[in-house]
DNA sequence: CGACTTTTGTTCCATTCGGTCAAAAATTCG
DNA sequence: CGAATTTTTGACCGAATGGAACAAAAGTCG
């Protein structure tokens, strides 16, 4: 069983045996042409669309558009679409997950922090902001169940907020902020619950208040 | 301004200004050649499809296959793809809020009902059941915004369920079951947007116990 | 300089898409 | 029966799709 390394890359040649030799893209070497763009502002501007639009209502075209570049140089960069998918929400998950580390270490006090937590999911998750949710979360929606790819990137994504959630809790309850008795993993499950359900309502309401309310309601019962 | 009913039905003649003369389907008149399939069953499967793949991953094809039916009669009964998804939504909005009904008048006690009924979330939720969540709150994420046909369907029902829990929440704070202190419909939307939550859960876990114990710890609050 | 390597921009292609149409079939009404 | 009406059927349409191929361009390296 030779390599069968997929994507991204270009095809230089076909084994007789139906083996591909592929050439990575961005590795070692110097030689040849340098890229013209900027990966990761190509990377935002793809997630930008797959964000707004989802994975089948996005077409190549549009992609094209929102990125500047030719097809050409988009499969050879990233792959074919669906790649291209996975490697935006590899991104979004780095930079989402530093904004939660960001929140989640905004205070003092660890409740407080939780707090400030749940207020921006509820904010981002208004209407009157983008009301297009989390992103990871809209396209688990859509692709699930159904693409063990995008699945491995959501279940882990999730489980790294809801430690990050419980590792908060924990320092909480170290310090006897915590009234509440239930077990920090179940409390961090419930506070993810509470942030992908507002996403929901988001989409269909554009009510920040009542976000907001849902949300302190949520960290009252911590 | 005339009459710009759309859908569903057969265009039968333009009028030179325009207007249109359609037939609608399954009124009056017997004459003609009888239905050969089953309306609501057709619905049902055409919403099975809709559920699992979603509105873009759905081609015509497999409604087609599902229902049994041909292009031509998909179309002359309940029109484009865009009118049978809206038809499937308003099916299914109203088969869920009778089971809703059902959960919430389930028991004397209007608190341990509300808990029949975030069990019942939580339990189709996961995905050792189906794991699809909840059709109209899928096809929320997918199609909006920028669908205001959906958008109203979803907008309805979200209130419906929302409504109904209130009531059941005002049943139990004047029997004195109630401890929480916010009010009623808070607390609904509170309840509502758990489900959801646990829906998007349901997608990427297959745990139903720890869906399971995320109702209890809302219902705890309560 | 000239061989080599990678990106870029364009073109092409087979397939699939949602939707339309006209004729055949099935029924009621006169 | 025959006219009228509706549904069924399957062929058909233009447009758009995702992807592959390839020559030109733009660099590096010996």
């Amino acid at each position: 069983m030779a390599c069968d390394i997929l994507l991204p890359g270009r095809i230089l040649y076909f084994f007789p045996t139906g083996h591909k030799v592929i050439s990575m893209p961005h590795t070692a070497t110097k030689v040849g042409r340098p890229r013209q763009f900027d990966e990761a502002a190509v990377l935002g501007a793809a997630m930008e669309q797959f964000w707004a639009h989802g994975f089948h209502a996005t077409s190549l075209t549009d992609l094209t558009t929102v990125t500047g570049l030719h097809k050409g140089s988009l499969y050879g960069a990233f792959g074919d679409k669906h790649a291209l998918l996975l490697a935006t929400l590899r991104h979004y998950s780095k930079v989402r997950r530093a904004k939660v580390d960001d929140d989640l270490a905004s205070h003092e006090s660890p409740l407080e922090s939780i707090g400030v937590y749940l207020k921006r999911m509820a904010r981002e998750a208004s209407a009157q902001s983008h009301g297009r949710g989390c992103f990871i979360s809209n396209t688990a929606l859509e692709m699930l169940p159904g693409d063990p790819q995008v699945a491995a990137i959501v279940t882990e994504h999730r489980h790294a907020i809801q430690n990050a959630l419980a590792g908060t809790l924990d320092r909480a309850r170290a310090i006897g902020e915590l009234k509440n008795t239930h077990s920090s993993s179940e409390l961090a499950r419930f506070i993810y619950t509470v942030s992908a359900g507002m996403w929901e309502r988001g989409r269909s309401s554009s009510d920040e208040e009542q976000l907001l309310n849902t949300a302190e309601l949520a960290l009252s019962t911590l």
